[in-house]
DNA sequence: TAACTCGGTGACTGATTGCTCATTGAGGGG
DNA sequence: CCCCTCAATGAGCAATCAGTCACCGAGTTA
């Protein structure tokens, strides 16, 4: 690579870390490409050089986290169908990347078909473990006989309300790591 | 009241009823106050005589909205204790009005806070009448010793994640209805 | 070193907002 | 009948976006 080309990608991954600063803390439909590229200290020109538009540029962010965060929630998750554990290590994930998710969590109906899509292929992925999991229970007769998929729903539903609505749950700090107890202790109430 | 008193107040009642229209079939925040005028045939600078701005038209129909349901809700809920035929009403309720409580669920989390506070005010009122249901049940040993606070947020909070993704769960038609059965269902296992 | 390439620039465009204000003309009072 | 009031008008303003393009100059090539 010669010089030109080190600056070009320099310059593009400076965007990258950039955008993705400022998409977490302001959301992707609030923050504009003019303040990216005012706090890299780019042309706001130069944005438009490296990705096509905005919405490639969320996409580009956006595929990468996913795809960080699923591994990591997939690692810990497959090596146990113990549920409370998987559940906790789940909301322990949530919280490490919780301002992403209380994010998506407000903005995702307001998404493109394409990229809701994305995003809740990944989710499903973590939500059939805990599918496996609770099946798995019930045949054992450990948990009792319930519509799964209505309380992955319950489960699911509920840790998305408690991140779209954060602020009315907690002045600051994690809402996830507030309710994370309440949470589990009610889920096992659902399933026992 | 002359003519032009009479006239005046058809055309708030006129703004009034196009704008209800309007909101709750593309939400507040991406209805504009131009569309507004043209749906109603009348200049865009009329609707800013009548009103002094958009979150003030917002409010005004909102607050006579929410009043209105919440009265309906209240008159049912009321004069029962049965958690059951509670929960059951409550849901025909917002099948009722799905459209708006749909635009709320999604929009509620970008509103202002004076906004926010309004609806939620109203939504504690409804949560109060499951509480105390759900205690006296837990008194009278009907249902088991379960975190009320927490139940309730479960079921508030999955009916609310329903109703925010709407259409990844249904095609055409209402969420609530289809799953109306699966959310009393499952709540049912929660306290039962 | 001369000619060319190309990453970067930022003023500009066009679309979309909520909202204003000078003007109009029908209605009401004396 | 004349003058005043006032609801209604709609062109226009200011702000805010995403995205474009003619131009510049450092880096590369022949």
């Amino acid at each position: 690579m010669n010089k030109r080309q080190i600056q070009k990608k320099k310059t593009r991954e400076l965007i990258l870390q950039v955008a993705k600063k400022e998409f977490i803390k302001r959301g992707f439909l609030n923050t504009t490409t003019s303040e990216i590229s005012k706090k890299a200290e780019i042309a706001h020109g130069t944005l438009f050089l490296h990705f096509k538009n905005k919405e490639t540029l969320i996409i580009e962010i956006l595929d990468k986290e996913l795809e960080s965060i699923n591994t990591s929630i997939l690692k810990l998750i497959s090596k146990d169908y113990n549920l409370e554990r998987l559940l906790s290590q789940y909301l322990n994930l949530l919280q490490k990347e919780e301002n992403l998710f209380v994010v998506l969590a407000r903005e995702l109906p307001f998404y493109s078909d394409k990229l809701r899509r994305k995003i809740l292929f990944r989710d499903s992925i973590i939500r059939n473990h805990f599918h496996k999991a609770i099946e798995s229970g019930i045949k054992e007769k450990r948990y009792r006989d319930i519509d799964v998929t209505s309380a992955i729903i319950f489960l699911f539903g509920t840790i998305n309300y408690y991140l779209s609505l954060k602020p009315i749950f907690v002045k600051e700090g994690s809402v996830i790591k507030k309710f994370k107890s309440s949470i589990i202790k009610t889920f096992k109430k659902l399933i026992l």
